[in-house]
DNA sequence: TTAAATAATTGATAAATGTCAATTCTATAC
DNA sequence: GTATAGAATTGACATTTATCAATTATTTAA
């Protein structure tokens, strides 16, 4: 539960350089405020005695190694988490015993919005690499809330952001092609990465082919197809889970989406602590 | 705005009962408190005076016709409406200039939670038949939330709820078949309706067949063939828009979910007002 | 009431995707 | 390093669903 000496930004791909900061003991007090993924998530005006008073009910757990669970289905909701190096899937079970992958999150986005409201966890929560995460205790960020208007105001705006993706999500799950879902995926992914400040055009992805068919509701064998067929026609350059856009005003148009807008400063914001 | 002798709870669906209640001029003040949805949305701990703050901040609307809009896409985002009669569809434009329905609101849901974080709605919001109802200013609703811990805990609940059922729909509709979407809609609505009181087994579906495919990923004509065939099997009977349930556990069966649980109380929270 | 427009159904066919099976590639354990 | 298990790819084929076209039913407007 505390091990803050293991506390550093990792690498979280391989190839992809990112500074090492080790954050060590003295500093977890302020580790919002020496943050990387800061500015993603905290609002502007929470600085000073505030940010002290929400870093105070942060905890930080030891690393999750690949494949370890965050939380399991059924589990009792306590706190919500904010990744800060690595990568997880949330998924849950269905009544055929298979598993259905239901999203996948990067540095700086949440886990647990979704058990609120029953107060446990509708799905599990599995890293898919070495994964750090920070926990905020659900009662306390509430208390909190209470007490900073801006804070509240976050939290709301991050929670109403989460229905806007998911209903982003539903709308390429509901009527699009296998196509148009694989690049409506990676454009999505390439838009996280580069929020977060890495390349937009180049990157790896920690899931699995097999993750990314569930995930959009597809066999393996057609997304390995999709694959195959995106690189013949020179959109990418796929090489196992490196992955280079090499044209993206096409892929936008194969996803339907014209993605120009989403950029705005207003879409970036993740709560992160 | 005001209009109050128009308030009445009206008959939404041919053939079903409903007690008519007209809302006069004097009981405006009262309103939260007499609606017949109370227990589906507010927190039993609010009460007295605490009631009395939030009925003072709710503003009823004029009802709206069938094809009125409540909100346009990229209006602006003031306020959370709550359906007290009627119901509403929701659509996003699509590149191709067609629209892409995205949800269907039946009374005592909530809509525009989805615009917080841009403060613009993503989507626009249009009456399916004669439609009430009431509108939450946020920054009051925010406000109020910030004096009474147990409404903002209510509307973390509510939101997360929201992120919860979407998840739900983005399962069905990543996955499943024609008939295991259809199936699984079918059964949504009808658990809609029994948590607002009314008869889960028989109901009048609002919206057209265009409109369920659309928001179910299929076309037309397979909407349409998989409702003659759930006939064909003796799962329901459909007269155009009326719907009986006749096999219930086949139709669970056959969406490949086990609705047995989801009728627990904790469920059932809506926001009302 | 009748006419016109819209919605729903049905059939025939084509296209997309899933399934099954085999092979190649990669990572892990020994 | 080699063996083994798992992941990814590829091909052949079956199934599902979309598309196109025609018909019928229903609602709306004149």
């Amino acid at each position: 539960m505390i091990g803050a000496g293991e506390l550093m930004q990792q690498k979280t791909q391989p190839g992809r350089l990112r500074q090492k900061k080790v954050v060590d003991f003295h500093s977890v007090k302020v580790a919002c405020r020496e943050c990387s993924l800061h500015q993603l998530c905290l609002p502007r005006s929470i600085t000073g005695a505030d940010l002290d008073k929400l870093d105070s009910i942060i905890e930080r757990k030891r690393p999750l190694k690949r494949n370890e669970h965050l939380f399991q289905v059924g589990g009792s909701f306590n706190s919500i988490y904010v990744v800060r190096s690595g990568s997880l899937k949330t998924y849950s079970p269905t009544v055929d015993g298979q598993e259905q992958v239901t999203g996948f999150h990067l540095p700086g986005e949440l886990l647990g919005l979704d058990a609120i409201g029953k107060g446990k966890h509708p799905c599990a929560a599995k890293a898919l690499e070495t994964t750090s995460v920070c926990e905020v205790p659900f009662e306390h960020l509430e208390g909190l809330s209470q007490e900073l208007p801006t804070l509240q105001h976050q939290l709301l705006r991050l929670m109403s952001k989460e229905i806007f993706d998911d209903q982003e999500l539903m709308l390429l799950l509901g009527k699009k092609t296998a196509e148009a879902r694989l690049s409506a995926f990676l454009l999505s992914i390439s838009l996280r990465f580069k929020q977060r400040g890495f390349s937009s055009s180049e990157f790896y992805l920690s899931m699995s082919r097999n993750d990314i068919a569930n995930y959009l509701g597809l066999a393996v064998e057609t997304v390995s197809r999709m694959f195959t067929r995106f690189q013949e026609d020179g959109l990418i350059k796929a090489e196992r889970k490196h992955i280079v856009i090499k044209d993206r005003e096409m892929m936008q148009q194969i996803a339907g989406t014209n993605e120009c807008c989403d950029d705005s400063p207003g879409n970036q914001s993740q709560f992160q602590v």
